[in-house]
RNA sequence: GGAGAGGUGGCCGAGUCGGUUGAAGGCAGCCGCCUGCUAAGCGGUUGUGGGGGUCAAACCUCACCCAGGGUUCGAAUCCCUGCCUCUCCGCCA
């Protein structure tokens, strides 16, 4: 959410700034509504106070046992006329925040303009992909040659875009679960298993909510949400709460399991691990001050990145440009590996820098020693890795001419083996 | 699921039959003074958000005693609903 007053005082900074996204701000809309709120505010204030000097005098004359009508008769008209002045404010407060709450985040200047994602920029490049002296296979080809993942079977117990991992797959997802959290608890995040079902105020402090309900599983009773991201709960870890600058930064990786409807996704990757309305996420997460936060996200980005290089898979970074934003980021970075079984690169990641965004939503702040008031947190998230497209990428660049795959180096110790072979191999 | 108890400031803990209660008292913190050092002692001070005001402060004002409604001239105090915590019983792991 973007802060009201400076809405109100930066209104071409802001429309020029959300029309780099392609959203249109209906600016005067907002004005005319934030305006009557703030002169409402004055005036109900004014006739509380008289009503607050008035009753303590009525207190005063009836202690003393003297007549207080007079006193009473004009009471009861105040007291009417607060109650007409809050109705309507609070109509216009609700209106203020709904407006708010659905206007995206401003993107940091050092994000490119541009439409949608051919305008991302490719920053970097690690690692050099494979090249195969046969035709490399599908991940969904290689796991059912191995029997290790049963989309048929996961389809009957649930329905599509769900999977069954079996044998040395569950393994493999389990031990690059474990090797990510192993790697990222050692870079000092601290590890939470956080719920995986929230309530609505949780998800409308990240921003999933009221704007992208659609993409959400919902409990009906009680409300609850299944969470798309770890981002949600983790985040909301520190919900409504003033820390000390001395606690900052504060690190958090998690491992949860992800829920998404796909919705308006038919058609896309239908076949395989890689669109699932169920999948296994590590997530990092960052609380940090305003102005550590750039530096952060550089920092976050690594810390994905060398899960990547630990597995020796190759990937590109992109900045995503204005338009490809998602709709709370100030910034992000996307990580893409190498699939070889669909020749590109394809997201493993997302890092994002929310700046004061989410935690003016969530009400996260924090107080300068020696100084007076609070300042919100910056907030950063990422993902660390999507663990369901890693084990695709394993599969794909380790695959054998011969249906096996070879287990990456650092996975032996979590997986006994270092070969997943075919049955008959 | 059944029966009780409770949710007050950074923490502990008072709030009488509704009326100088933003909220006693204590602890912690901060600033002075005092002391050879430490400890003790003395005085003062210490929340958040909104609106106005200022170059910035000072300052003025409103709201906030779990949340949301209600009663009332006036509510932390009375009534309703919800959420959460705790104890006991039952049930399940």
């Amino acid at each position: 959410m973007l802060d009201a007053r400076f809405v109100r005082e930066n209104v071409d900074t802001v429309k020029e700034a959300l029309e780099k996204r392609g959203y249109e701000f209906p600016l005067s809309e907002f004005l005319s509504i934030n305006g009557k709120r703030v002169t409402l505010i004055g005036e109900a204030g004014e006739l509380r106070n008289r009503r607050n000097v008035v009753s303590e005098e009525i207190g005063r004359l009836k202690r003393r046992k003297e007549d207080a009508s007079a006193q009473l008769e004009e009471m009861k008209t105040v007291s009417d006329r607060i109650k007409a002045l809050d109705e309507k404010l609070r109509e216009l407060e609700e209106e203020t925040k709904t407006f708010l709450m659905t206007i995206p985040n401003i993107p940091d200047e050092s994000v490119p303009e541009g439409r949608d994602e051919t305008k991302n920029i490719e920053v970097r490049r690690w690692g050099t992909p494979n090249t195969f002296d046969f035709e490399p296979l599908n991940h969904w080809d290689i796991a059912a040659a191995l029997d290790i993942i049963d989309f048929e079977r996961a389809a009957k117990i649930t329905g599509a875009r769900f999977a069954l991992m079996k044998g040395a797959g569950a393994r493999l997802e389990r031990a690059l679960m474990n090797l990510m959290l192993d790697t990222h608890t050692s870079r000092g995040y601290t590890e939470v298993f956080p719920p995986i079902m929230v309530n609505r105020e949780s998800m409308t402090a990240t921003g999933q909510l009221p704007k992208f309900g659609m993409e959400l599983f919902r409990i009906a009773d009680p409300e609850f949400y299944l969470i798309p991201t770890a981002e949600v709960p983790v985040t909301n870890i520190h919900r409504d709460e003033i820390l000390r600058d001395s606690d900052l930064p504060i690190f958090y990786t998690a491992y949860t399991p992800c829920f998404r409807r796909e919705a308006g996704s038919h058609g896309k990757d239908t076949r395989g691990l890689i669109r699932q309305h169920q999948f296994n996420k590590v997530e990092l997460v960052k609380f940090v001050k305003p102005e550590d936060s750039y530096d952060e996200l550089e920092k976050l980005t690594a810390d994905a990145e060398d899960i990547l290089r630990k597995l020796d898979l190759p990937y590109r970074v992109v900045t995503l440009c204005s338009g490809d934003l998602g709709f709370s980021s100030a910034k992000t970075y996307d990580i893409e590996v190498w699939l070889p079984g669909q020749n590109r690169y394809r997201e493993i990641s997302s890092c994002s820098n929310f700046g004061d965004f989410q935690a003016r939503r969530a009400g996260i702040r924090f107080k300068r020693e020696g100084r007076k008031g609070t300042e919100f947190v910056h907030t950063l998230n990422g993902s660390g890795l999507a663990i369901g497209r890693t084990l695709v990428a394993v599969l794909e660049n380790y695959q054998q001419k011969d249906g096996s795959v070879v287990i990456p180096e650092i996975l032996r110790p979590y997986m006994g083996i270092d070969q997943i072979r075919l049955a008959g191999g």
